[in-house]
DNA sequence: TGCTAACCCGAGTGAAAAACTCGGAATTAA
DNA sequence: TTAATTCCGAGTTTTTCACTCGGGTTAGCA
């Protein structure tokens, strides 16, 4: 039950775009370099958060990519639905067919809690917020140090 | 980020026995077909119910398993945690040693409150929380029908 | 105009993990 | 004593993940 790197590479790249986006495009070579990932790999990746319309492309030199819309109004949610496909822990509660094997009812009903608890919390989550919870840490450890 | 089979098969199991431990020790064969469960990956997994204190066996003819305690002292968040290996969807919140690539810190805040929500919620859920949830859901069925 | 920096796209690959099997030893009720 | 059953470690197969590669398209800029 760990996420996969999509999900993580997703959400550090979102995450760099609300940071430096103001400064123009970013290209995949520059949010791969600054992330520490993998340049060929992070293309496929933001080609999924631009089919989910999280971000915008320009092509051609100087080109790269911006948030499609403003850090408060992208949720980690977003983010993870985007790149790993859903956020349930079971297949079952994706599709409509349950299953007839160990995944039986009783249990669904597990995983649908978990789904939903799950699915509050991640969208209640915006980049902005990520990117203000950062700034406090460091303010908080440049007093105490 | 989906569950493994350890994790559905062994919630499985362990409703399994819950509700059928009254009429003695389980055997794998038995719980296997119950649950169209391979038996041989069965057992596998089994032994780690029974490592982490959840399970108690008995060997020999007529032997096999029951719950260690009572269901009511048996949650969810257990028996995931035995079969899983942890809740955390990242590594790097499991070890104390902090990533240096892409999931530097302004992600760590949200899988810490990822994880958080996740253990609150399996842990709320205790096996006899399944067999009442499940219970009450055929009784509004043949209410309707 | 042409060069180069970038996005775009689909197919391919190697390693690792997941899911499952197998064989044999030990235990115990009947 | 036999048959049912747990116990245990090692092996195998399948699938998924993480990543690469090559070639195409677009557009800024000299």
């Amino acid at each position: 039950m760990k996420l996969s790197t999509r999900g993580r590479y997703g959400i550090h790249t979102m995450y760099d775009l609300a940071l430096n986006g103001e400064n123009g495009p970013q290209s995949i070579k520059a949010i791969a370099e600054r992330g520490g990932m993998p340049e060929a790999y992070l293309e496929q990746l933001i080609s999924g958060l631009k089919k989910a319309g999280l971000v915008t492309s320009t092509r051609g030199a100087q080109g790269g990519y911006m948030l499609a819309r403003s850090a408060d109004k992208i949720t980690v949610g977003d983010v993870l639905r985007a790149l790993e496909g859903g956020l349930s822990l079971v297949e079952c509660l994706d599709g409509e067919d349950c299953c007839d094997k160990a995944c039986a009812c009783p249990s669904r009903i597990v995983w649908q809690k978990l789904r939903d608890g799950m699915t509050a919390i991640v969208d209640g989550i915006t980049l902005q917020d990520m990117v203000e919870d950062y700034r406090r840490m460091n303010a908080q450890e440049d007093k105490t140090t």
